[in-house]
DNA sequence: GTTCCTGCAAAATTTTTGCATCAGT
DNA sequence: ACTGATGCAAAAATTTTGCAGGAAC
């Protein structure tokens, strides 16, 4: 798991960057990044959101689009579209994890993983690709272990 | 590139296999297919019903989303998000090519790859997974060949 | 004090649902 | 004929844009 501790170098870092590159602090930047950081797996808008309010701040749901926006423009965050037909976001933590998601076919719960030798064949193919590669995301579809074990049909 | 033959058949298989269990080929039904298999890569909805009106057909958005739905479920379209907020399709011809897709940061164009050993590193990533995996989806983002010529700042 | 950010509301997208009618078997 | 599919319209869900007021620097 990321530990807590980069997570929380993490929220400085971002503000830091966002600073320097000219952006100010203000609150619903302030607390989406907070959010971001406590968190080690990808959440909606929606959720983000959310959870903010039930912090008792009062934020815009533009302003958390805004801020992801801004946010994964600038590298901070990663976006990731799970085919349920809304983006996620997390913390893109600099020498933290890479990883990737699975996610269950009934349930939806969402696991993240590690696989180094699956980054290592996409990075061969980056150098084959005639594209200036910036990125890349996996997601694998599959029951998950406790869906697989009921595998009543879907109602 | 998959060859026009292959398109063909799926085509009638996949008519085939909706008969079989026991749904009918309507017209929209008929005509998602067709337009499908005219195409070798991923459409979206909006062009999948734009493309089958301009052929003269007229058609609702909600059957083509439904048409789509239902191919999906049957495991004969490929059901893909690049990042754009929406999703794309494409058939998923048996014993065809298996691809993923690159996707331009700039100008968005969407060029499709296949690699065996990208492959490979997933198969060897599924039996490690507790997850029963039933499929998967790598999205590559970085600047086309085009685009990376003329590095101007996104405006 | 200036400029950028924010919250709210309205708009734009994309996808889903309801329903009367029509078509496939 | 019976049943399911279709088109249209309305609704739902998600994301973007406009704008006046407020906060950061």
């Amino acid at each position: 798991m990321a530990s807590a501790r980069k997570r929380e170098e993490w929220s400085e870092l971002a503000l830091g960057v966002l600073g320097e590159a000219g952006h100010r602090a203000g609150g619903a930047r302030q607390a989406v990044v907070q959010l971001l950081a406590g968190e080690d797996c990808c959440l909606s808008a929606q959720e983000i959101a959310e959870g903010i309010r039930s912090g008792g701040d009062r934020v815009g749901t533009a302003s958390v689009y805004r801020a992801l926006d801004l946010l994964h423009r600038t590298g901070l965050v990663q976006r990731v579209e799970l085919g349920d037909g809304g983006a996620r976001y997390e913390a893109l933590v600099p020498g933290g994890d890479h990883h990737h998601h699975v996610i269950c076919d009934r349930c939806g719960r969402i696991t993240p993983f590690e696989d180094p030798a699956l980054e290592r064949a996409i990075e061969r193919l980056a150098g084959r690709l005639r594209h200036r590669v910036s990125g890349h995301d996996v997601v694998v579809r599959g029951l998950c272990p406790g869906c697989a074990r009921t595998p009543r049909s879907r109602s």
